[in-house]
Parts: C-alpha cells; sequence; structure tokens
DNA sequence: CTGATTGCAAATATTTTGCAGGGCC
DNA sequence: GGCCCTGCAAAATATTTGCAATCAG
C-alpha cells in the first residue's frame, strides 16, 4: 500500500531528526535497529528478537550493541519499554503525541497479545492525582483473561 | 494491637487449609514463606527479599526451595507476582475475596511504590470486554510519576 | 513407608560492563 | 586527534533444574 510507505517516510524522518537533536550519530547498527522496530510497530518484541532480525539487515552487529541502542532509544522515549511479567523486557516504538496511550490484553490461554488504542484512563487520572497527589507521567495497563476466538474454541 | 494478631491468625488458617486441600505438605520452609509474606504485606519483595527473610527463621532454606515455594503459591493464587519492569519478580499475598484490587503508584524520583486500594476500573473493564469481546480475569495498572514528598522537594 | 520436598551446585537466561579497536567530524 | 560507538568476551543478575538425601503425612 503507497499510503504506508509514505507514513513509515515520514515515521523514520521524524526518528533521525530526533537522534540527530540529541546528538547522537545514527550508526548503521542504530538505523537497523530502528527499522526493525518500525516494521514490528504491533509485535512487543524482546531484545533477542530485536537482534535476529537486525542480524539479517547488518549482520555484525552484536547482542550488546542492540541492548545499547534499546537503552538509548527508550531513554529518547522513541522506544517505550514494556514488561509483561514473563522475565522479558519488550520494546516497541512509541506513537507521537505524549498522549496516545495504548493498552494491552494478554490471553492467558493462546498467550497473544493485543493492543487497544483508546485512552481509558482519562477519569482514574484526573482521581489518582488528585486524591493521591501523585504527578503521573505514564501509566501501564494490561488485562490478563480469554480471547474472543479462545473463546469460542473453547464452546 | 490484638486485632492485627487475630487478623494474622485467620488468614493464618485460611492459608493453611488452602495448601492442604490442595495435597501439598506443609513444610517449615513453606511455613517460613508464607510468614514473611504475611508479615510484609505490603512491601513488594523479591525472591531474593523473601529469601533473607526466611533465612531468619528457618536458616538452613535454600534460595530455590524460596523460588519453587513462590511458584507454587502464585499457582495457588495465594500470592500475586508482579513485575514492575525493573528485571525483578515482586511478590505480594493475594487479598481475600477476587475482586479486590489494587494498583500501584512508582515515583521515578525515589523509587518508593505505594499502593491504592479502589478498584479504579470497573467502567473501564466494562467498555473492553464488551469491545474486543475480551474476558478479563485480572488485570494491572501502574502509574509511573511523582510522589507527593518527591514534588515538595523539588521546590 | 513413600512420594513429595529439599539443599546444593551446576545450568540457563537475560542483561550489563570492560576494553581495545574503528570510524566520523 | 578526540570522542562516540562498536564487537567481543567476561561479568553480573535472576531464575531454573538435576539429583541424592531427607522429611511430612
Amino acid at each position: 500500500m503507497e499510503s504506508e510507505a509514505i507514513i513509515w517516510q515520514s515515521e523514520w524522518k521524524r526518528l533521525k531528526k530526533k537522534l540527530h537533536r540529541e546528538k547522537y550519530k545514527l550508526t548503521p547498527q542504530r538505523e537497523a535497529t530502528l527499522q526493525v522496530l518500525i516494521e514490528n510497530e504491533k509485535s512487543h518484541l524482546s531484545a533477542e528478537e530485536v537482534y535476529l532480525r537486525v542480524k539479517e539487515k547488518a549482520p555484525d552487529t552484536g547482542l550488546a550493541t542492540v541492548y545499547r541502542t534499546l537503552d538509548l532509544l527508550s531513554e529518547l522515549d522513541i522506544l517505550d519499554k514494556i514488561n509483561f511479567g514473563d522475565g522479558v523486557a519488550r520494546y516497541e516504538i512509541r506513537q507521537e503525541g505524549a498522549k496516545h496511550f495504548h493498552h494491552h490484553l494478554i490471553c492467558l490461554d493462546c498467550g497473544e497479545v493485543n493492543e487497544i488504542q483508546e485512552d481509558l484512563l482519562m477519569d482514574v487520572e484526573e482521581k489518582v492525582s488528585t486524591k493521591y497527589h501523585f504527578l503521573i507521567k505514564d501509566h501501564r495497563l494490561i488485562f490478563h483473561g480469554i480471547c474472543d476466538s479462545c473463546q469460542k474454541q473453547q464452546k
């Protein structure tokens, strides 16, 4: 789809600019890592998985560098580092626009992770920050349960 | 406080019964682990931290056993295993009554973890399960931000 | 008694760090 | 040249597993 290519390009430019602005170099390894993350926007890749895909594009890349890059990109808020509780950190490109939150539905049956894109927590955040005087910067909301298709299969 | 002792005792009995019902043996190691978890209900201990406290009560306990016990107790829904994203699993006694949820406020400054006890997500869960046909079993909600006292210090 | 449970040590898994070398400005 | 960045190997951290010995029921 052409429009996807365009979106992809503008996303790409935005991120390159951001790196540049922060005085970090755009090395082939970082480029490959960013590409992988953009291409797998919905996949919640682990560091190891990112590494394997990066190696396809830039075979000499070391695992340590991938870790360092993922760290760096998280620092810059280009990535979100998430932890679903399985002991592996996962990474995904942060959506543009600070308040564009999304949440995760994890199926206890098939293990699939789905995203939902609404910000459901406006009211809740309001309540929490007033009541507990807590200045909210970010939130993580994960639902564990049974996904639609697994429910159907169980019948 | 006398009432605390009574609460503690009834909690203790309930858990012993649960283990027995499921045909698991109540070994000194498991007893010590449970005690530690009850005594530190609010502390979000890591496996290592549980281990250190268990050793005070039962010095010959091995770390592997603590891991195995924590796993077992999580299986039985006696504990919740939580992951705040720092690479360490943490454990806490599950409150009696399935729907007594609580959430966590993590301060990005001092690292303190506070709990809030309301169930804020009734409406949100309603929305999600209808809209995505997702059968919710549990949820995790974590807020990252700046706690009250750190906000004051920054002024 | 007998299988469940344990401690210990070794194995895994994940992530971080030290360091010497390479490349960009 | 100076410094950022890299790969590699080793270290650090967190957790799991194999196995012979032990213990709870």
